[in-house]
DNA sequence: ATCTAGTTAAATGTCTGACAACCTGAAATC
DNA sequence: GATTTCAGGTTGTCAGACATTTAACTAGAT
């Protein structure tokens, strides 16, 4: 029975096929879900054993699909009342301080890199978009970093507010969670550069970053799209300052 | 038995409990083992038998830790083989940009601003970085366009390409990633508007496609980051321009 | 001795049933 | 009317079984 065997000088001539598990397909579906809309943020998901019905798998297999997502923040599940859709589906900002120990040098170098194209052209599209309400917003997270100049866990969470509501003010969903994310990634970091004694004094350090918020605020509120993307890009790059500096202490070691 | 019970004035000092799931402790294990390097890249796993017996818990909750990293692409399982650390353990972030990029009903007029500010920063960065063989192989491509402009898919793959190397001259894979990623989800549109009689001749359009390219690829040889950006600008507006006419015309019908 | 085909063992993929822990809301009790 | 108790549903976890796939081994043919 080794008829329907391929021969090897047709195997080139066949795509691969895609190794796909059932939970992949899960996955994809509950993901595709979302994006259409479907499924809303906050929203309950039908029981386990609902799923398993409408997918036709058994719980394994849908089990395994729904805790990646939770993994990854995209749904949140919780033991006795069901299976929730995230709110803020990037809620990677607070997953990811685990492994983000997994990236090395190289990888925070890249990501710094993209954050200031994003950032900068993200400052320059606001500077268009912007409503008064927006840059009220933005306001009060300088005013809330003033007030909290040392606390750095309240003041990082204002600095971040900033820059998202930023992103946000573009009314680009997807460019918001692109900046999202990148930040997300590169947060353990930043905290960690802040408990460096080796960097200059943290109490300098957060004074200029509010001005430097404060600058790029100004040029948001003259609707100045060149000098808000020269604002953010200055901002970016003094505050990735710090970040080489710690990176290639660690890396020293 | 109620005197256990928190009173409201003290509920804001409890911190919420985390609650954690074996599978995230075990989550936990795993990366910790990838970060210490105890575990490095390629290397195989224990059975998860092996597994359930070391971390004492049941297969269930094992496997759901396994298949969340496996999703993320931090573990590689191969049926019959067994589980490893995928060997570019970088490529996680990646995964993941992807599946949150996924997340988001994809708007075209969102895709394509994001396109103009990656592609343009990508044109500038690439001009500070590119090497000689970067630079000719882009020249290829231009050659290649020349050769099929009456073979649509042939064309638009030489000019996928050009734009994939100048990504990859910048060096920096993240950026190449989302680029490509930004590009796929265009694709599809961009294949339809060529087919779309309203747009002007396609020779037209080609022939100026080319144009621009040897425009994008003179400022980086020149080594001129500026004139790189603003070069790639001209050019993804140009070519964005059509994409709107067809959404435009699709919308109306 | 070498190569091939078939067999076997081991690993992951999937399904099912069962029980535990937990939350919600309604019924029962004071 | 307020509190307690209970019942039903939901997620979390475990154990066992079978399917699918792969690698390694083995026996047979050349």
């Amino acid at each position: 029975m080794t008829n329907n065997k391929l021969r090897p000088e047709t195997l080139k001539e066949v795509s691969p096929i895609r190794r796909t598990s059932l939970s992949d397909k899960i996955i994809e579906q509950i993901i595709d879900l979302i994006s259409r809309n479907i499924l809303k943020p906050g929203e309950k998901l039908p029981s386990e054993k609902e799923l398993c019905k409408q997918f036709g798998v058994g719980r394994t297999s849908l089990r395994e699909a729904l805790r990646s997502l939770a993994v990854m923040g995209i749904l949140d599940g919780r033991v006795g009342e069901g299976t929730f859709v995230s709110h803020n589906n990037q809620r990677y900002l607070e997953r990811n301080l685990q492994w983000g120990l997994l990236l090395d040098r190289k990888k925070v170098e890249d990501l710094l890199e993209i954050r200031l194209m994003l950032e900068s052209q993200t400052a320059r599209s606001a500077a268009r978009k912007a409503t008064t309400a927006n840059l009220q917003a933005m306001e009060a997270t300088i005013l809330g970093m003033r007030e909290s100049v040392d606390q750095p866990e309240k003041f990082l969470q204002f600095d971040l507010d900033f820059h998202l509501l930023v992103a946000q003010a573009t009314q680009n969903s997807i460019l918001y969670n692109l900046l999202s994310m990148t930040r997300g990634y590169l947060q353990q970091w930043i905290k960690e550069s802040l408990d460096d004694p080796s960097t200059l004094k943290a109490r300098n350090r957060a004074e200029s970053s509010i001005q430097e918020h404060q600058a790029i605020l100004q040029t948001l509120w003259t609707r100045h799209a060149e000098k808000a993307q020269q604002a953010m890009t200055r901002h970016i790059l003094s505050s990735s300052a710090d970040l080489y500096n710690h990176i290639e202490q660690k890396s020293d070691a």
